[in-house]
DNA sequence: CAATATATGCGATAGAGTTGCAATAAGCAG
DNA sequence: CTGCTTATTGCAACTCTATCGCATATATTG
């Protein structure tokens, strides 16, 4: 998957870069591959996992940095934290003011995206509260881990 | 409000001690103290807080695994994570399958329950995931940082 | 009150995340 | 394409939360 055509590769390369330098990043090769697997997963990831797949030499501080700045640039954001490790993921089916439910399994870690589970809030939060953003975590568990304890 | 009446303190104390027997945790000082510390504030506490707010001298090591085992006894629950600290609280409020909601303000840090806040689920999680627990975190600003940047 | 299993204190350690500084590379003008 | 300026990176040291091992202290049980 990682080099089905060097073409496609290519191309979202310039995209990529593209995206960055749109947010005011400057489109360096490090940045451009952290992004790309936001794009190319589709999924949340932390600093870790990052590092687990990175192609390219990347120093951990470095990552740590890149992750900030496409936070505070708003490319990607912190979808929530899982024990000590803050998860990010690009803001696609997020609105300003919520986004989409993960699921978290208790006994494997794994995670997910819950795309086509709703939440409703409803309630005042009192005078002079502003809510902006609204996050929900699932916890429970997840098929493997439900067969086993079956 | 923490010396008021020896006479209540005393009785809460032994109120806590049962308490913690009947989860099958030993009753010392320093566990009455911290799960007394939940009773008393009724907000959520992290480790830190917890340090700061003890009459009795306990070791960092020791309220960690007071947090820990009360959490797997089911005496509190770790109700979010604030930047890098997990944050308790009794899961008075709480049912089984849904946590009252939380606001945190990003400006400021200050966090609260939001008890009059409520939270509908709507959807599938999709087969073999079993939903234990909802948490949800409001982000945004409270009425202190509101008027700040107004 | 003594025996025993469990908690605690202390010091060492692990792991996430940050910071300072020198080296490097991106972006830009010519 | 070349050189200049400035942001970014690598490296190492550091901070802070949390955990662990082990000796000591303490709650529970009989």
């Amino acid at each position: 998957m990682s080099h089905q055509s060097q073409k496609s590769c290519m191309a979202s390369a310039r995209r990529i870069s593209g995206l960055l330098r749109e947010n005011g990043l400057r489109a360096t090769k490090g940045r451009a591959e952290v992004l790309a697997l936001f794009f190319e997963t589709g999924k949340p990831l932390a600093q870790r996992q990052i590092m687990e797949m990175l192609r390219l030499k990347l120093d951990r501080a470095s990552v740590y940095r890149i992750l900030n700045a496409f936070t505070a640039a708003g490319v990607i954001h912190m979808a929530y934290v899982d024990g000590r490790h803050r998860v990010y993921e690009l803001p696609d089916r997020c609105s300003g003011r919520s986004c989409h439910p993960h699921f978290s399994c208790r006994s494997c870690g794994m995670t997910a995206c819950l795309e086509d589970f709703k939440v409703h809030s409803q309630g005042t939060l009192g005078k002079g509260f502003v809510a902006e953003r609204q996050k929900v975590l699932i916890e429970g568990l997840c098929p493997d881990c439900t067969e086993g304890k079956k």
